[in-house]
DNA sequence: TGCGTTCGTTAGAAGTTATAACTCCATCGA
DNA sequence: TCGATGGAGTTATAACTTCTAACGAACGCA
């Protein structure tokens, strides 16, 4: 997890950070992230107010440092099932199990946005990270034309393909990655979101649905 | 808009209200909804404080009025598409014209929840009326397989179909519409959270893509 | 054994939401 | 036309919050 501190100091100092993110978490899991309080988490830890100004230079840095956190076990997890060997259905259900682990955790990424607020650099290299490992798997589904096949999309995404880095990936390619992010997304977050509720359909067939009609071949 | 206010206080106070609600929408688009101030609008109204406790019962209940507004102005948007004999692919533009024009305004609905909030019912039933809007307009798109025909979700949605209240729609229209929902959400609200910032490609083609492969016929 | 860094403390400034108590004035009824 | 009622806005205050500043104490390294 953390690199090896070698200091004791360095050592004590990491561990009161990770203490901190955990009431942190658990807080934001509770009761949402605008509710996250400094004072009430050093409170919890039985120390006063300020100290933990010692150990984040404010609530802001904290949430970042929550949401880098978040990117970085999604990334992991996604790295994990790619060198389980797992295809698109086994990524997506990867994905599905880790928000429906701690739908706030799900939301710090794709909830909301700040209006201000910019992503530092690192953070957005985990996402490229991520977004990477869906390319890979996408490429390594069979041949298809798929969803969206015989629309403009194909060659709009061939003239656009920043976004997928040095990534060699052909535009079918592409548009499945974009078309699974996007619509497992839908699902998903209405789902953590609560907005099925009482609707009384099951949320992970619906979800299996998509996953299907994303991989199922002759789709048209 | 609003109802005819008898007596000229009603009047006053009304006019104060949607003054204070024109001031916190504001405030939200630029900086968020956990940022809204009671106090700053006050200060920006001239007035000093708890006057607005006058108006509104605290925080808590500006917002949820806020979130009401929003659902309301949806579902108004909504109607006047289906009104003016809109399609499925109109009714999906109208929401993206809708949210792009304020897109805290729909993360209101769509955004992320706070884990303890529930919905007060008039908004549920909003959200209802929302729902059969789409109902409707799905039932009115030519007969299709479409997407995910062959998949289970058809039976499923067709033993659980509480939420389409007495819409005496097909599986097949209740599928249509669910897919609908979650797909032009899953598109719309990366859209709007800026995630697609620096990929390149246009959300719009993306949008248009996704609403060509729910409509077009042959697909499978 | 010292000395410097770091930790945690209290004090305090500047915000916030929200309540209480008070004044003032418009409106409505007699 | 007068007067009681009630709504509007005010200040004061409590209880929060984030965050800075200044101090003391303890820890670890040389």
């Amino acid at each position: 997890m953390a690199q090896a501190a070698r200091t004791p100091r360095e050592r004590y100092r990491d561990q009161i950070r990770t203490e901190v993110k955990a009431l942190a978490r658990e807080q934001i899991a509770t009761a949402g992230a605008s509710a996250l309080s400094l004072n009430a988490i050093a409170k919890q830890m039985g120390m006063s107010g300020p100290a933990l100004y010692r150990y984040f230079a404010g609530r802001d840095e904290l949430i970042t440092e929550l949401i880098s956190d978040a990117y970085r076990s999604l990334a992991d997890a996604f790295r994990a099932a790619e060198a389980d060997g797992a295809d698109l259905p086994r990524l997506a259900r990867t994905l599905r199990r880790w928000a429906l682990d701690d739908p706030q955790r799900y939301f710090l990424i794709y909830g909301t946005p700040v209006p201000g607020y910019q992503a530092p650099p690192d953070t957005t290299a985990i996402a490229a990270e991520i977004m990477a490992a869906l390319l890979d798997t996408c490429a390594r589904q069979p041949a298809r034309p798929g969803p969206g096949a015989g629309s403009p999309l194909d060659p709009h995404l061939a003239r656009h393909r920043d976004w997928a880095g040095d990534h060699p990936a052909e535009p079918a390619v592409l548009r499945l990655a974009l078309l699974a992010w996007t619509r497992l997304h839908g699902v998903l977050s209405l789902e953590l979101a609560g907005q099925f509720n009482g609707m009384g359909f099951d949320p992970e067939v619906l979800f299996e649905a998509e996953l299907a009609a994303l991989t199922v071949l002759p789709d048209c």
